[in-house]
DNA sequence: GGTTGCATGTAAATGGTTACATGATTGT
DNA sequence: ACAATCATGTAACCATTTACATGCAACC
């Protein structure tokens, strides 16, 4: 039976979206690594099969299956009436606080025991990400969003932000002491070495 | 066999908290709910013990038992050679991205759905949690701090900045359109139940 | 010929949380 | 009397990840 604990696990995340439509299995991944979730949630095909045939037998969704010609058949999910008293029940329990691990700021925060040039690198990897994760989330933004919608996507743009202005600013620091941490004579050497990025 | 996977696991975690000095698993708990790991880590008892225990089985750690009196007797663990060597392997290995699960945003982004006096608590709460949490890293933040550790809880403490600045510029917003979603009449309604914070 | 995209699923393993068990001391 | 702090640990449970299994079409 279908109880939501967090409130939010794979099953009313899987509700919470197809609560804005319906969708396949296939696509709630999409919208889990690319979508509007991307920010604060991941889930797998391992989680949401499972999580949807759950529903399916709680009859809080129901499916529609759809044979398309040069690709595979596919489920359409549909939530029902009892989904969206469900999905309304568990949005009114308290959050969980939120939760980050990050391995990014783990080994920061060892920075100094890293070489300099794997703390250069790894920041500008950061970079990376952060500038390009800004950019998919600037083009999802469209006037069509609801306002909740256009509120967590604000959110997110804003932490990320916040983040590559941080990293901008104080890279330097970080780098530099890690040099000095380095045997000297290394740390000026010229190097011929290609690094992994 | 130790072997780092992440390479954040609490087994590292644990060689990481207990490379800058020796302490107990209570101790290491501590650090990572109030901690300068709180805001990139968590880990409860039932996974930072076992994780001693198999780092102590690889001799990467050493015990020592301390009998306390008016207090249980605890166990104070140190890295050992072999424990360095493995955190700083650990620490080579690239890092796996950052993960974020947000119950708050999850439940923003359905924000439309919810009555505006419970977006609005909820985006009180989250403040009062954000507030607090800058607080305790303000005072966390001490010039004894290696240039990593500074490093980190900057990082934290711009994205906490951020967070709220933006929760205090946009929450008027959401909870307006929370409002006008709702039965026209009832949100008018000077309210004289009493909301739970 | 190999990879990517579409599409669904299962099984095993992992990693972690929750709840329980114990117990002395200090503070309200 | 009750809760909190200090302190350790186990066992059951859980949610999720990873790897596997299948298969066709399109593109490079």
């Amino acid at each position: 039976m279908y109880e939501a604990v967090c409130p939010m696990d794979v099953k009313t995340l899987c509700l919470g979206v197809l609560s804005r439509g319906e969708a396949t299995g296939y696509e709630i991944k999409k919208q889990c690594e690319e979508g509007p979730f991307a920010f604060f949630y991941a889930a797998g095909f391992g989680s949401i099969y499972p999580a949807l045939n759950a529903l399916k037998h709680d009859n809080l969704i129901s499916v529609e299956e759809v044979i398309q010609d040069g690709k595979p058949a596919k489920k359409v999910y549909s939530v029902t009436a009892d989904g969206i008293h469900a999905f309304l029940g568990a949005l009114e329990r308290p959050p969980a606080p939120d939760r980050l691990r990050s391995d990014f700021l783990f080994m920061m925060f060892f920075g100094q025991l890293l070489p300099a040039r794997d703390v250069a690198n790894l920041i500008a990897q950061r970079l990376d990400i952060l500038l390009r994760r800004l950019g998919e989330m600037e083009e999802c933004h469209n006037p069509d969003m609801t306002g909740g919608e256009a509120f967590s996507l604000g959110y997110g743009m804003a932490i990320y932000k916040a983040a590559t202005d941080y990293l901008d600013s104080h890279q330097q620091e970080l780098v530099g002491v890690a040099l000095r941490n380095e045997v000297p004579g290394i740390a000026s050497a010229p190097s011929t070495e290609k690094v992994k990025v």
